[in-house]
DNA sequence: TCCTAACCGAGACGGTACGTCGCGTCTTAGG
DNA sequence: CCTAAGACGCGACGTACCGTCTCGGTTAGGA
């Protein structure tokens, strides 16, 4: 993982330099397992075995499974920093927002891999810490700009709560994927967007 | 559940009956040490102890740990099915509905369990629908009876999508708790509760 | 077991008498599971639902497994008494009296259940007296008849140790049989036999 | 057995070698225990806790607690490979072979061990090849010795059956101390030594 | 004809030990 | 200093039997 696992150093570092081979292997393999099987039906010994790895190269440069698990999460999907879109309207911005993540969202896989993130962050404080910042503060800032912009266009109230708006769009997704109560379906996107756009809307 | 569901027996019981103070201890260590350390904490060897038990005992009637804290909570939590408040307005109707709960959920326990059950729901099925049959569906059945006296009011629109808005309201809180990026105050209460309010209020 | 199960009553017995059938479908269920699949890999569960009975009424009646594999083989041999042989020569009386019962010795699975008794034994001194006063004295007692009518005959020396004697004719059959260095064949036992004749020979 | 059979390795030894503390500590503490209460009565757990080391490191090692329980016997025996004894005469030969053994076998420890050993070997015929290799084979041998100095003295028939010889020779003894009909005497090897070398000696 | 003691089956109970699995650490030899 | 291999202590797992203990129901003799 990016911030954790590269400490600056002043002077050159000595001896051999850590096998970025190895590093490839072991975030691929758990990548694959991860989504295979959910993060709680994999052992680190069957991670090391299919990298060819050692379990203690993995243990020196990941302090957990999940942690491990987020840091594969992280680089097998695609590096798309996408900007925040700008299409001129609120409700087209958060749609083109929330679709393509609710759609990854929504496989069984992502759910099951969101759970056990969940469930290591409420004993581990520092593990939710790094959950959050990779996997839910870039999307929280996304969504903040465009509900920035739309208090700059007088599209929503300036007096808006944007942290607990935030929770509004977001949650209701997390939701349905976490509790498997309903489908996340696109009409289901649509009439929670719909529903945000009118909780916001600057007063009459 | 294994323990809550007494069929009715024509023919008359035979063998040994069920102890019924065996079940009451081990529910009650159970949602002792739950409570204390969280589910993930704990072993069965430590209920069954506690309990003055056998783990087989345990493992005759509970077929997880987390159909077995799930129990216990359920258990533990006094029987009071309270009837949905009926204020004559839907905004405190919610309030008066979400306060107490959101209050208990907020506690870390609570967050402990809730995300373990959640994690176990998404690799077991069976497990999942129990959990939602006890702790998510009543809830949602009082939240939807004060969302239909609304409607019936005109107080929010006739169309509403109530399971959608079930969701806008009731994930929130959730999100908050799990993810655990900002508190869970009294204010972010009211605050979600006014816009899903304004969400659902018929069109001017 | 005889001596142990038929308590003398001089009062007669009260309420219902034991139930013979049960008995006997007990002794026949371990008697099947005991030559199948020998004494240390059959349960007394499995013994009571092969009898159709409870585990309570085994227990009523014979202490242990041993105990009860004791008995089941007992009522399971044929309940041949026989005199001892009297062929008017010392080595055809061993011959015939050794022969039929190495034979049936050297099944397998007479081997496993005497290995168990004699285990059992070391452990538990009152099961060891039960087993040589049902297994291994009566056939002591017949070989001592033919050792003394072979004295009087002057077949072998009026000083013989008989007691001595009795273990170097049976040990023999025992130790190949437990120890399985190699088979109890015929010509073992005639082999056998014809150096006790040798050993207690009158003295020239 | 495993822990004995050392091969020789070609390709150098990879991973962390085998603790030989561990084992050390192991077989020690095994030993210690089978010694005081015999192999049926302790626990695996019970060896690990006193050994240090963990139940998994001993199941890694050895595949059940019999074989455990060999390997400490032998470990625990001093290594004297004492060379068959050779007084002249083959009754003096036999009986300064057998009686430090029979004493050794005479005490309780031994025959409840012997007992186990025995006992197993019925249901497992690997264990019963690992027996007989490291506790019987190598006392027939030293006694097949001993029979055939004797046979070049003249001192016995040159046609004796030495196998069954060794049998006779050696089944008396584990005879009573594995039935406990009767105990192992001075008296007793003298008696039956007695009977052996009559039992071999040449025709007149 | 009841009463009551002793039996019976079914099957749940507390308990002990089992053998396995996964964790995270440590110890080798080798690059 | 890193790596692969793999053994280690630890702790929990879920299972198998043990021998005991209720249950409701049955079968006798004695009152």
């Amino acid at each position: 993982m990016t911030a954790r696992a590269e400490p600056v150093h002043d002077e050159p570092r000595r001896g051999r330099p850590r096998s970025e081979s190895s590093r490839q292997a072991i975030l691929a393999a758990a990548g694959e397992l991860l989504l295979e099987r959910g993060p709680n039906s994999i052992s680190m010994d069957e991670v090391a075995e299919r990298a060819g790895a050692s379990k203690a190269t993995i243990y020196r440069w990941w302090p957990s499974k999940e942690l491990l698990a987020l840091d594969a999460l992280y680089n097998q999907s695609e590096p798309s920093q996408h900007e925040p879109p700008d299409t001129g309207s609120f409700a087209k911005d958060l749609l083109a927002l929330i679709r393509p993540w609710a759609r990854q969202l929504s496989t069984a896989s992502y759910a099951r891999l969101v759970a056990a993130f969940i469930s290591r962050a409420q004993n581990d404080p520092e593990f939710g810490e790094e959950y959050r910042a990779h996997f839910v503060k870039p999307r929280r800032e996304q969504a903040r700009v465009v509900f920035e912009r739309a208090i700059e266009r007088g599209e929503i109230s300036s007096d808006t709560d944007v942290e607990a708006a935030l929770d509004l769009l977001y949650a209701p997704f997390y939701h349905r994927v976490l509790h498997g109560h309903a489908k996340l379906t696109d009409d289901f996107i649509q009439t929670i967007v719909g529903y945000v756009v009118r909780a916001l809307a600057p007063a009459r």
